[in-house]
DNA sequence: AAGTGGTCTAGACCACGTT
DNA sequence: ACGTGGTCTAGACCACTTC
């Protein structure tokens, strides 16, 4: 985070620090605009491009707002925002020293439900993949996923074996760039998620729910269900 | 994402994407070393600066793993990395149409409970100000906050009144910079944090939990409690 | 039309970490 | 030691957006 102490060019990172500073102490205030790249690389001493390296890290860390020629601004709402690391359930398990395991529950093809139309953007009823499989730690239950695989996007589904490998992994390495959306929440274990989790009582559940598109067409949409105790962890 | 069709030179985002091209084909496969910058300008036919703006993308993407004398290899574990954010919470209801309530509930100082100290790197027991405190929306309990903050290192934090504004928010604008770590996770309402949030039987809270450190030191431990039904929402 | 951020180049030096 | 990424500079042109 700090500044690696170069000969005596300033650095962007001093650069960063400094704006930082003058938005913390309330001298640039929420909203408002602050000089230009160019002026900003005159005050410091530096190229415009070491200003631009300053004010474009900040602005992804969400705390300027910039734009061409309306300029930057300090963020009206200034969010944190963390990165947030979702790693292959396999991997998650593997890195934490247990033994992965998969069990899949069910494939088919069924009618979507109107829950799940409406996060893929499809029409309900429409008939897509739908697999239900359990990921296991140890031979303990760990997550329980429930997908939905819009078959028609995906030339060459019909060669996979989810029996194998998890339709994650397989989706992770054949679908070849995809943008979209996730949700976490909690929720109670209903009647057959706290089954297939061995679940002893009524448990509150991390929930993970992503939806995978590429160019406007939803891929896949997948719930995952994590044992009790489950956390996810961040670095700000 | 796609590149703006520059007049003729090669932007880095093309080669960004020729290089995604390349490990999503396998051509490039996990863990294997890509060449080094100044080979792939010369592929590129670009400034070297320019597949540097590229390979950090990447990398900061979690697609690429870089080292400096040791290169540039493909990410052995490609996870997927998502950008959070984390509104102030009075934002995030207002953003929604909500009118913010703030209630101070508790506030004095405390010994730290063991659960606490271990997240902040600090001794049990050690005297931190506690407190807690409900945010509203619409007059309804949205989430109760239990926060500790270590004042040896805040100097100005007795000048702060809480019970007008959330201690987040005066942190926020008070506290310089700071690193941290969030952790998420679901369970079921204790019957304090029930008894708070009105719940009328037992239900499964979204939980927020989310240490900040300046240079090492813990600056604050919060833990927020959701209300039924909140969902963190990302892109990715 | 004009101002501001976005990016590219070529060359240079440096910091880090492997060897 | 030395190879590789990290960064800075000065100048240039471009793209987007507001005026």
């Amino acid at each position: 985070m700090n500044p690696p102490a170069r000969s005596s060019q300033t650095s962007w990172q001093t650069v960063r620090d400094t704006v930082l500073a003058r938005i913390r102490s309330g001298e640039w205030k929420p909203g408002e605009p602050i000089p230009n790249e160019a002026d900003l690389a005159r005050q410091f001493s530096c190229a415009r491009v070491t200003v631009n390296r300053a004010l474009r890290a900040l602005a992804e860390e969400g705390l300027l707002e910039r734009r061409r020629k309306a300029g930057t601004r300090v963020a009206a709402f200034p969010t944190r925002k963390a990165r947030l690391h979702i790693p292959l359930i396999r991997e998650e398990i593997e890195a934490g020293g247990g033994s992965y395991g998969y069990r899949l529950l069910s494939q088919g093809t069924a009618p979507l439900p109107a829950a799940v139309a409406r996060r893929m953007g499809l029409e309900e009823g429409a008939r897509l993949v739908h697999l239900t499989a359990l990921h296991l730690c140890a031979g303990r239950p760990y997550a329980l996923e429930d997908r939905w695989i819009n078959a028609a996007a995906i030339p060459g589904l019909a060669d996979a074996d989810f029996s194998r490998i998890s339709a994650n992994e397989w989706l992770v390495s054949n679908v070849p760039f995809s943008e979209g959306e996730i949700a976490l929440m909690a929720e109670l274990a209903g009647a057959e998620t706290a089954a297939a989790l061995e679940l002893a009582r009524p448990e509150a559940l991390f929930v993970l729910e992503r939806t995978t598109r590429r160019g406007g067409a939803a891929i896949t949409f997948v719930r995952i269900s994590y044992a009790p105790g489950y956390r996810l962890r961040m670095t700000l």
